[in-house]
DNA sequence: ATGGCAATAGAGTATTGA
């Protein structure tokens, strides 16, 4: 089982990617992020079309995710049950016995704003509910857009980005909650090249400078990550045609022992 | 020190992202 995570940055303007990647790419799950549509607009017919089902949980303008997935889709839950959220950013569901979750973590804008105190707050409460899920679901992956860079080589330039949002103190220890829970970073179960991001700013030619940050993840429950046989970044359609600043993260999950 | 790029809403420019 492949899945993955991809913050799209619109789905309207990146449905023609997302049609792109599944060809070349296609994995049995696929949560997005930053999808910005309502539902009504969702692009339902274009994703059946490619041989996927899917579970979308959109708004105007801001946030919206969605999951993709080959096989039927089930238990579909909106956002954090204990976290009242007019933002929508969580959808939960239940695919081949696997729980997935796909997450937009909120970006929290600047250390002393009221976002950030809302992305702490928002984190405290998907770390209580997510021990909740955790304990139903022995089989479990949480995906998504973090807006948490784990460590230090994460960073292009920890100096530049030291104490920032994405980066803080507070924001890395909230990102250790979730996985003290029991859950582990599949991207760091492997070898991975030095200087690895998933995500780089539109400005300053970034891209192609690889000035950036690792902050979309997708972490496992220990029942998964034993199968997990790879995660990597791909970064090829980051360098398409009007691209989402984000590139997708795979992971590969080995079939059960029968 | 600031803004730099992109998307959205909506009609000039403000807001948000990370």
């Amino acid at each position: 089982m492949k899945i993955a995570t991809w913050n799209v940055n619109s789905l309207k303007v990146r449905l023609p990617h997302l049609l792109q990647w599944l060809q070349e790419n296609p994995v049995d799950v696929l949560c997005l992020q930053e999808t910005k549509l309502t539902d009504d607009k969702f692009p339902v017919a274009e994703i059946h079309a490619a041989g996927y089902q899917v579970a979308f949980s959109g708004q105007k303008t801001y946030n919206g995710v969605a999951i993709l997935s080959k096989l039927p889709i089930s238990d579909v839950v909106k956002n954090n049950p204990r976290y009242d959220d007019a933002q929508q950013r969580i959808l939960a569901a239940t695919i081949d016995g696997v729980r997935i979750i796909c997450a937009y973590v909120p970006n929290g804008q600047a250390v002393d704003s009221d976002k950030y105190d809302y992305k702490l707050a928002w984190l405290a409460s998907l770390n209580e509910w997510l021990a909740d899920e955790l304990r139903e679901h022995a089989q479990l992956a949480i995906l998504g857009d973090y807006n948490i860079a784990p460590e230090d080589r994460d960073v292009h330039d920890p100096a530049e980005w030291a104490g920032q949002v994405l980066c803080s103190d507070k924001e890395r220890a909230a990102l250790n909650g979730l996985i003290a829970l029991g859950l582990t970073d599949s991207f760091r179960l492997f070898e991975q090249a030095d200087k690895s991001y998933s995500w780089w700013d539109y400005r300053q030619l970034a891209f192609r400078r690889n000035r950036g940050l690792r902050i979309d993840h997708i972490l496992l429950s220990a029942a998964l990550a034993g199968r997990c046989s790879a995660c990597a970044i791909d970064r090829a359609p980051r360098k398409w045609e009007q691209p989402s600043d984000h590139a997708p993260v795979i992971a590969t999950i080995d079939q059960a022992a029968a």
